[in-house]
RNA sequence: GGGAGUUUAGCUCAGCUGGUUCAGAGCAUCUGCCUUACAAGCAGAGGGUCACUGGUUCGAACCCAGUAACUCCCA
């Protein structure tokens, strides 16, 4: 087989992938390996693919495809999740270009179109995550609204509703009137808004004058229950127990007090709208105030509110500031920043509204998923957000669980005709169940409660559900894979995900949902800025893939990518990706290119030897990362142990010379080398390790015989002096080609060395690395220092080069006197510690010993250097 | 307003329980090289008052206090 002379990404992604499907290498079923899982966490199916998912995507392909080749059995269940607000708007946006109106249909016809929608856009993110390489067992794709599922999360209300966890009620609740669905605190984003501060006058009955209030929402003074100022206020003591009218309706408010009013904020009079507002409400409920609703559900004024009926609450803003100007009733117009807070899902601005709600009760869930984290059985990735989930579970408020839609799990309460419900998995139960104090009643006397639950109600049983764990509690599946071992996601669903499949977990399996908690970062442009379609400052990631090559874009994603940090993605990123590729793949051509005589004999054991120890080290080093989750450092640990050890020097150092044949030993030994990187490379890089695999350089694979279930290499022997050693000679090299550039002497020139080795190592061992990589004709070791020549030191130990011409001895006094001087300098930090009483009382003995040891040899180099100078002199 | 976090080379980040004249990596930059695996490369080099101010210590990028800037979460 004949290898192309450069990689070509899309073919080999394709044949690959399709091959590792084929054989069914991303299946998993229970056997007797230890499990290794990971549950993706669903993607919307309104959804395209984002950088955010391939950041998430990558990292945990990488996971599963290491556990794989550590023979850990490795499952990864990806899925979709139904996203009732995103996917019920993106569908009534799509049937409105139609002409249809969802008014016009009934709940079954407008959930079909949902299905279609689901059927047509639902997989798009999962199909192009195949693109980048991820391993999933596709065959165990769910989908949130899946049958089982959706049992899952009926049976789950009625568990929890029998446990009095959930219940009916009325609270202000966070209204989108657009999506026309009160949504939870999370859902909502909080924005900074310029908006203006209006003062309005309210004229005081049966008096003279009025009062001022400020208010940024001067359409809702309609809705006025009181005015209130703080009873400290002096300014006001006046105003206490009187009335005032609201402005254009002219209807009488009590003014109250309440130590809640800030003074200096605005006037220091509030107008109470408690039907609007948060904070209003609860005062309201303290003064026993009215509550005056003006606002209905689509966010226009309704008749309560006498004027402007029917108007939309922000034309309503404009008009009414004109209407009291003309009323003479308002003061002034300021400009003031707020915050405001926008729908997630539509980002209409959010209507503070009373309603009818389920709630689910957390504070006795919350406690023993808090301490789960607390106790460290479940470990966050990184562990500063430990803090944040606790000061979350700490102050947890009770989760609202009902949203007017219909796309979703529709809520199991049933109405009777006298008001009353019963909670019950199908009508027919609630009848049986109804009819105990009624036996009169009729199904036709059932009504279904119209919403359907939050999404994130049916994926907080995610972990559990997707191995059925609610229909069949005892199956196979859910035994061998649950607890899950890592979940990667992002630290913004900390709370309403990873808690909340934390208190489930608790809850219905008794057990944690996942060990590890990988929390990843934001994926930002280089400015900073959060990457999104709005901004259009994010690349298409199949863009990326096709340009780059899958390979690369994993390895740009990945090197930028910090545990928990936000990850500044630049385009170079993959780049650097794509050229590390690269060099694998001219690596290979270099060794496959060699012709090889067996009747050499091996002269590269030395280099041998050290690579083996070389790759045992970096090993370690990759494990021991991988643990802590520091993928971005595993893979540059990677990256140096190929490029530079690998590729830049033993290459080097056993390549041979053009065209000339190499022996067996050193030839069998490289490809093992060889196969060996590509098993660590291969989490990183899936297709080209797998590529490369299958050349014949490798001799006959089997079908099966594939890098994706390779086994990683055992730890093996570190020879640390040897290691210690090829640093020193990497050292005297990189010495000589400096030699070299500063004499301007071709590479071509081979030079004598002569070595004073001091330290007693004996550089005869490395002669053949020596001479080839700084290409010297011969290698000398001598007693005595050599003079005419060039000379630097590694280390304690002295080397020449004698040299033609007789070398500058005015540049080579300031050379030695410049270290010389550098070695007084340290000499005289190290005495000064060695020398300081409180130094040698207080500091371990470990290191008073390695600082007579450095004081040892700066001493030997000063010895050196000073005969050097001695010499020059002569 | 409350809480958390960040600040180290031009950029992105390491720097574990203070201890080499402790400041490190990758990328970028600069200087040589088209040396037959690779110019998507090779060989070298430069680059930082570790945000600022004080303190603790024999010793501080690291510990403490304050200041500044930025980010996130909650209100």
């Amino acid at each position: 087989m004949s290898i192309a002379k450069t990689y070509l990404p899309k073919e080999a992604e394709e044949k690959w992938y399709s091959y590792w499907l084929e054989n069914n290498f991303f299946r998993s079923v229970p056997d007797d390996r230890e499990p290794y899982t990971i549950v993706m966490p669903p993607p919307n199916v309104t959804g395209v693919l984002h950088m955010g998912h391939m950041l998430n995507n990558t990292i945990q392909d990488v996971l599963i495809r290491r556990a794989r080749m550590k023979g850990k059995n490795a499952c990864w269940v990806p899925g979709t999740d139904h996203a009732s607000i995103a996917t019920e708007a993106k569908v009534v946006a799509m049937l409105k270009e139609k002409g249809i109106s969802k008014k016009d249909l009934s709940r079954a016809e407008f959930l079909d179109y949902a299905w279609e929608w689901k059927e047509k856009y639902g997989g798009i993110i999962l199909d192009q995550l195949k693109k980048l390489g991820a391993s999933c067992d596709w065959d165990r794709t769910r989908f949130t609204m899946d049958d089982d599922l959706s049992e899952a999360v009926i049976d789950t209300f009625i568990h929890l509703h029998k446990k009095g966890l959930i219940y009916r009620g009325v609270r202000m609740v966070n209204w989108d009137p657009q999506g026309k669905t009160a949504v939870s605190d999370e859902e909502v984003i909080r924005k900074e808004v310029n908006q203006k501060l209006y003062y309005i006058n309210y004229a005081i009955v049966g008096g003279a004058g009025h009062l001022t209030i400020a208010t940024t929402r001067p359409e809702t003074i309609m809705a006025d229950a009181a005015i209130c100022i703080n009873p400290n206020d002096e300014r006001y003591t006046h105003l206490h127990g009187k009335k005032v009218f609201i402005p254009l309706i002219n209807r009488e408010i009590p003014v109250i007090l309440d130590e809640y009013v800030t003074m200096d904020f605005g006037t220091g009079c509030l107008k109470v709208t408690p039907a609007h507002d948060l904070n209003d409400y609860e005062l309201g409920q303290k003064h026993k105030l009215p509550v005056i609703d003006i606002l209905n559900d689509d966010g226009t004024l309704n008749t309560k509110a006498q004027i402007l009926v029917g108007e939309d609450r922000f034309a309503a803003r404009k008009k009414i500031a004109v209407m009291l100007e003309e009323a003479g009733a308002l003061e002034k117009v300021e400009e003031y920043k707020s915050q405001v807070g926008f729908s997630e899902r539509t980002n209409a601005v959010i209507e503070p509204k009373l309603s009818m709600q389920w709630f689910c009760k957390m504070e006795e869930m919350a406690r023993p998923a808090l301490d789960y984290v607390l106790n460290g059985e479940i470990k966050l990735i990184p562990e500063k957000f430990t803090n944040t989930y606790r000061h979350w579970m700490e102050n947890v408020k009770d989760w609202c669980i009902s949203r007017q839609l219909w796309w979703g799990q529709q809520i199991p309460a049933y109405y009777l005709p006298n008001g009353q419900h019963v909670i019950a998995k199908t009508i027919e139960e609630a009848l049986t169940e109804a009819r105990i104090n009624n036996p009169e009643l009729t199904i036709d006397d059932l009504r279904q409660d119209e919403d359907v639950v939050d999404t994130w109600f049916s994926s907080w049983l995610w972990p559990i559900s997707v191995f059925d764990g609610f229909k069949d509690p005892d199956n196979a599946d859910i035994n061998y894979y649950y607890p899950t071992n890592d979940l990667v996601t992002a630290p913004e669903i900390l709370f309403f995900w990873v808690a909340r499949m934390i208190m489930a977990g608790h809850e219905f399996k008794g057990k944690i949902p996942f060990e590890n908690v990988y929390l990843t970062g934001i994926v930002r442009d280089k400015q900073g800025r959060k990457m999104s379609k709005s901004l259009g400052n994010s690349p298409d990631p199949l863009d990326l893939i096709a340009q780059y090559g899958a390979d690369g874009v994993r390895v740009g994603m990945l090197l930028s990518s910090p545990a928990g940090n936000d990850l500044m993605f630049d385009e170079s990123h993959c780049l650097q990706g794509r050229n590390f590729y690269n060099k694998v793949w001219n690596a290979f051509l270099l060794v496959k290119g060699w012709e090889v005589d067996d009747s050499l004999s091996n002269p590269n054991q030395v280099a041998i030897d050290w690579f083996d120890s070389r790759f045992n080290q970096a090993l370690i080093e990759i494990e021991d990362t991988f643990k802590q989750y520091r993928l971005s450092e595993a893979l540059m640990a990677t990256y140096k142990l190929v490029w530079d050890d690998f590729c830049a020097w033993y290459l080097e150092m056993i390549k041979p010379v053009y065209l000339q044949p190499i022996d067996r030993g050193t030839y069998n030994k490289t490809i093992a080398f060889f196969e060996n990187i590509l098993k660590i490379l291969h989490p990183f890089m899936p297709f080209i390790t797998e590529e490369l695999w299958h050349d014949e350089l490798f001799g006959n694979r089997g079908e099966q015989d594939c890098c994706i279930v390779a086994q990683l290499p055992a730890n093996g022997e570190i020879n640390t002096r040897l290691l210690a050693d090829v640093e020193n000679v990497k050292q005297i090299i990189t010495q000589i080609r400096n030699v070299r550039n500063s004499k301007q002497l071709s590479p071509k020139e081979a030079l004598p060395l002569s070595v004073k080795a001091n330290s007693g190592v004996d550089y005869l061992n490395y002669q053949t690395i020596l001479t080839k990589l700084a290409n010297l004709s011969e290698l000398t070791l001598v007693n005595d220092k050599l003079t005419g020549a060039s000379s630097f030191l590694v280390s304690t130990d002295e080397f020449y080069i004698p040299l033609d011409e007789n070398i500058d001895p005015v540049a080579e006094k300031e050379r030695l006197l410049k270290e010389q001087e550098y070695l007084h300098g340290f000499l005289k930090s190290v005495d000064a510690k060695l020398g300081n009483e409180r130094f040698m009382a207080n500091a371990k003995p470990e290191v008073i010993e390695a600082e007579q040891k450095k004081k040892a040899d700066a001493e030997a180099k000063l010895t050196i250097i000073q005969a050097g100078l001695a010499g020059l002199a002569d």
